[in-house]
DNA sequence: AAGTTGAGTGCACAGTCGTACACTGACTAG
DNA sequence: CTAGTCAGTGTACGACTGTGCACTCAACTT
């Protein structure tokens, strides 16, 4: 629970805790900010958007329902926020594994790999995107199908530098790209069902995933519009 | 009115209508119990099952809310009821599928037609099983879950009744049949997102659609363990 | 030092929600 | 013909929802 997210209580004995920066009034606004997204993300864990209320996630961040609106106009608001802070996180995973690049196999290898590695560490982040991707009509939804798109089309500018890639037209490449991102989306739905402890699941996922983007890449070599 | 069920409106001049048919008791109750079913497909058509109220349903066919137990003893077993039903639909289209099996090529332009087809004839059903397959835990996206795993499985069944795919272990082959069904629900969720008259978007779609399946089976005849 | 701003509070409201309860009356089994 | 079953009704409840309004009081501006 939100450990007294900054909002005040009347008696907030707070003492230490962090080195208690500079506490100005905009810096105020935006951690309390961040505590409702914390908080949403949070209750995001094991339910699905639609089903939370603006109450609960202002009592989880620790102030009073209507102060909900100093910092979004709608609960609508906040998951497209969310989405962006997810977005975030993607970039980082894209920019990471664009540096390491041999052949197929090692591609293939650290992406799965990093993928792996950053879906562990923000589970909570692609719980929530893998879950709303489809969750119907709607600003969020609308937002994530947005990144989605340009996710794709960041994987297909980086795959055009491959040999056999280059020549392809525009299209077909980003028609790879969407079935690549496509298969990666299912293995972090699967990594997601995989319950906490069990590493031996997430071993066996991992190699179903290499395979399964082996599968995909075979065929490129042979591919003719 | 309340007996009319089949969703009465105020004013129900249903004179005529169906020849009538025999009116006994648990006829009385299944017809009630497909309205419930009617009325949820229908509400759900631009929201999400979490946010459907048991009231809602009920008033959308017609009956109170209390009556609604007499059918489901919660909203999720509705929803499973109604994962169930579309299953009926999905049965019916692979079957028709599997009739018609040539080369390839030929099968690939069968399959996405007819799943053109069943997916315009049945737009509600594979809307709702499209949003809720990752809405989170619950026993809806558990029974869609163990839907497209039996899916998945027909397929494999299917395929390894073509020449390359013979010796193939059943472990990759399920794995082939999983990136063909995944590829066939983007493609479902794409047709769902266009709006209603654009038949030249459907068309683009269909050539998408079918190229993706071109790339995944092109790389099948150089696969080995 | 005096005045303004605005994040957060507390109350109050009209709705909606799921569900408990006692009921009615058309079908049905004896 | 009679007694029983049970799908559907109507009321009533406590809990929870989003949001309007008037407020406080620390941080900022002048």
């Amino acid at each position: 629970m939100g450990h007294a997210a900054i909002a005040s209580t009347l008696l907030d004995v707070s003492a230490a805790e962090e080195p208690a920066g500079p506490v100005s009034r905009q810096e105020r606004k935006q951690r309390t900010r961040q505590a409702l997204l914390d908080a949403a993300l949070d209750l995001l864990a094991d339910r699905s958007f639609a089903s939370l209320s603006l109450r609960e996630v202002a009592k989880g961040a620790g102030i009073v329902p209507t102060a909900f609106y100093r910092h979004f106009s709608s609960m609508e608001e906040l998951g497209v926020a969310l989405v962006e802070e997810t977005t975030r996180t993607l970039r980082g995973m894209l920019r990471g594994a664009r540096t390491e690049q041999r052949g197929y196999g090692g591609m293939i290898r650290a992406s799965v790999h990093t993928l792996h590695r950053h879906v562990r560490e923000h589970e909570d982040h692609f719980r929530f995107v893998t879950r709303e991707r489809y969750a119907g009509p709607g600003a969020v939804s609308r937002a994530i199908a947005v990144e989605m798109r340009m996710f794709s089309s960041d994987l297909a500018l980086d795959l055009a530098r491959f040999d056999p890639l280059r020549t392809w037209p525009t299209e077909d490449l980003h028609l790879l790209a969407d079935l690549i991102v496509t298969a990666m989306l299912g293995t972090v739905a699967e990594l997601l069902d995989i319950r906490p402890g069990d590493t031996a699941a997430d071993e066996r996922t991992l190699v179903a995933a290499e395979k399964r983007l082996r599968m995909i890449l075979l065929g490129v070599p042979h591919w003719q519009p």
